[in-house]
DNA sequence: ATTTTGTGTAAACAGAATGTTACCATGGAA
DNA sequence: TTCCATGGTAACATTCTGTTTACACAAAAT
């Protein structure tokens, strides 16, 4: 399966740190976005959806940790991983980053180096059971194949539907908002009308010809058995 | 739900960090478990399968990063977490040590705080599940799956329903007024009329089948078993 | 006892959200 | 080229939710 590239939002009121980070994370491949301040990140977070968020701790409007705080409490960010980026060098602060939620924490002055092998190491770490077969129930999903299958009968899906699918599957249970489908499938870049989705979703409960994918009316879908 | 307790394997060949970061992440409800030398480290972790192994990269017999790469080659040991632990605290070790598998990185001197603080970090990561799950007696309300169940028997509320139940499960026993509800739930901007609380109210009295929303008369709802 | 105030309940309605179908554009394969 | 799979849109159908209305009932106030 092809991979859509991780996107990465970068919080900071230094815009020579915003760009050497943007810069070196964009090198290896991340698509990055940026923001100047608290309230900016909050909102652009909202609008992109990012895999990760780096927030510097000082910075207008809202401190990283505030940030880092407010996002967690949403569903939609519960996943999202968070860095700190501080010039405080002391274990207070240190610690209260990590408690509040952050996944990890690097102190300038930045080292691009490291900043990415620790990103790249974040990823490596969730993405660990990326290319492994999902099963669920009775239901298999192989991205190495491109093939689901249910009680042995397999059954082929367009890319997109196995995106789709493949996305719910990740998680089951867990209620996909329609702009996390959005941004993880079709990308924050595309704009689609409202009833793509729901035509997706069509087919591949059609294809699959099992009841799977729950409407959750006025929030999104999940996948369940 | 009831959690074993992590189990940490610690290795290092200094007695005095293997005693201090032991007595530490015992502290915390961590079981630990230390080994004095590579191979040892090796031996341990295939005996114990550990939750999360320590390495320090300069050790006897095998240094902690070629530690990390056998073990890594070993399916066992694909999730487990690994964090090196050094005195050398120039980039290059940290770079090799992340490429190589390990989850995270301290540098020596340790601070037992920080250490620690990472550790539970890694940890909450791995779990997020049963993140914001609200469990008030048999009842639990999860917002990531958009489900009430009620002694494991679960109910789909629609989602003014479900966000109403959210807000007086959030604090039990703490009394909401009308006006409370209405701006959390309807919003500020929102008009809606006198009885509209008192229907939802009543939907989400009936879907649940338990009487656990009691009506302060004159003041509000609460959430009560 | 009567009125007033506050809440419970059922039914009905409007409109939002989603399901469904048919159709079009595109691009690769035959 | 033609054919076909794919992905997207538009238009309409359907379902479900949220809200209101109307009234019953209960408790408190007069």
């Amino acid at each position: 399966m092809e991979v859509r590239p991780k996107r990465i939002l970068i919080a900071d009121d230094e815009p020579d740190i915003l760009e050497i980070v943007s810069y070196n994370l964009g090198k290896e491949g991340y698509e990055t976005y940026t923001a100047k301040d608290g309230n900016e990140a909050i909102e652009r977070a909202k609008q992109l959806n990012p895999d990760l968020i780096i927030l510097d701790i000082m910075m207008p409007k809202k401190t990283g940790v505030e940030v880092c705080r407010i996002l967690r409490t949403q569903p939609l960010f519960q996943d999202t991983l968070i860095v700190f980026l501080t010039a405080l060098n002391d274990d207070a602060s240190h610690i209260k980053g990590l408690e509040t939620g952050a996944d990890d924490y690097v102190s300038k002055p930045i080292s691009p180096k490291v900043l990415v092998s620790r990103v790249n190491a974040l990823f490596r770490r969730i993405h660990k059971e990326d290319g492994k077969t999902l099963k669920i129930g009775n239901i298999s999903i192989d991205p190495v194949r491109f093939i689901v299958s249910i009680d042995e009968k397999e059954v082929m899906l367009a890319k997109k539907e196995f995106e789709l699918l493949f996305l719910l599957g990740s998680k089951p249970g867990r209620v996909f908002l329609r702009n996390e489908i959005l941004s993880q499938v079709w990308g924050t870049d595309v704009i689609v009308g409202d009833r793509t989705i729901d035509v997706h979703i069509r087919k591949v409960r059609q294809k699959l010809g099992v009841d799977c994918i729950t409407t959750v009316k006025g929030v999104g879908y999940k996948f369940e058995i």
